[in-house]
DNA sequence: AGTGGATCCTGAACGC
DNA sequence: TGCGTTCAGGATCCAC
């Protein structure tokens, strides 16, 4: 499940690996990762042939490429999304998706089981594609303007763990490092957004901020093997979580067993003690 | 405009 | 053994 660490640790492989390279054949295997992209399969692969890929960015959890065309290829890897740099010849991964032949040797190639992620091509987005304009900044970014986010936060009445989620507010953080925050900063995520202080934001936004640069110090964070960076390298983060999959294990602070809650048709994991659930009034 | 719930997708894990 | 159900979740979409 690759939350922004993971996506750096990607984007960074990009850089190094495919940037400088042309993009000399594209073979889409499957029409759904290209979904988004208005041209179809065979649009999309028309366009990129031929093109040179000039760097490697990233907002919150998208990356793109922009292209010698004025263009950009614009990804985002969903629950299960891999790019992969192979040599050329390496046999196809089950879940291979769209295959770049590179000019330099070897191949980039999106793997994807699940498909929530995807490609597509920016039309004039080299330097931030039109379609995540309304993708916040993370917290990672130097322009991230935390006063503009406690305010924002502070207006909403929905719970602090969908404010975290909501990527207009704030980019890049994902279901696991929101529990993880949100149980350093002793919140349930139902807190509403209205009823928290100033300081207990400033200190939610610390704790998200440590917590990613603790992944990203440790290339990011691996539960199964969907995720493998673009090298094809796990990385390793689960030992140090504190809450997110802890169901029944003893809270690291107050022992009490880390309950879980379906929220948004996924997992919450919390300690009942340290978080409390606000009441109907709070 | 903000809110909160539904939806997409595959395959592993689970229950009977 | 086999078949059906549940679960995982980022981002978008939609009704209110």
């Amino acid at each position: 499940m690759p939350e922004l660490p993971e996506v750096e640790v990607v984007r960074a492989g990009l850089e190094r690996h495919v940037v400088g390279a042309t993009l000399a054949s594209v073979e889409v295997l499957h029409p759904r990762p290209v979904r988004r992209d208005p041209r179809g399969p065979s649009g999309f692969a028309s366009v990129l042939t031929g093109r040179r890929v000039e760097a490697a960015r990233r907002r919150g959890k998208y990356f793109w490429l922009p292209l010698d065309s004025g263009d950009a290829l614009l990804g985002h890897l969903g629950m299960s999304g891999q790019m992969l740099v192979q040599p050329v010849g390496t046999a196809d991964e089950r879940h291979l998706r769209v295959r770049f032949g590179l000019t330099t040797g070897g191949e980039l190639r999106f793997v994807d089981q699940r498909m929530f992620g995807g490609l597509s091509v920016s039309t004039g987005g080299a330097d931030l594609p039109p379609e995540i304009e309304h993708i916040a900044r993370d917290p990672i970014d130097p322009e991230f303007d935390d006063d503009l986010f406690v305010a924002r936060v502070r207006k909403r009445t929905s719970g602090i763990k969908r404010l975290l989620l909501d990527q207009g507010l704030i980019s890049g953080v994902g279901n696991i490092y929101a529990d993880e925050a949100l149980w350093r900063a002793r919140l349930h995520g139902e807190r509403s957004g209205d009823r928290l202080k100033r300081a207990q934001v400033v200190e939610l936004l610390s704790h998200v901020r440590a917590v990613m640069g603790e992944a990203l110090a440790q290339g990011g964070t691996s539960f199964d093997a969907l995720y493998v960076n673009v090298n094809g390298e796990s990385g390793y983060f689960d030992r140090s979580l504190s809450a997110y999959g802890q169901e029944g294990e003893p809270c690291g602070r107050c022992a009490t067993p880390i309950r879980r809650i379906t929220f948004m048709n996924r997992s919450s994991y919390f300690c009942p003690r340290c978080q409390p659930k606000p009441r109907a009034s709070t």
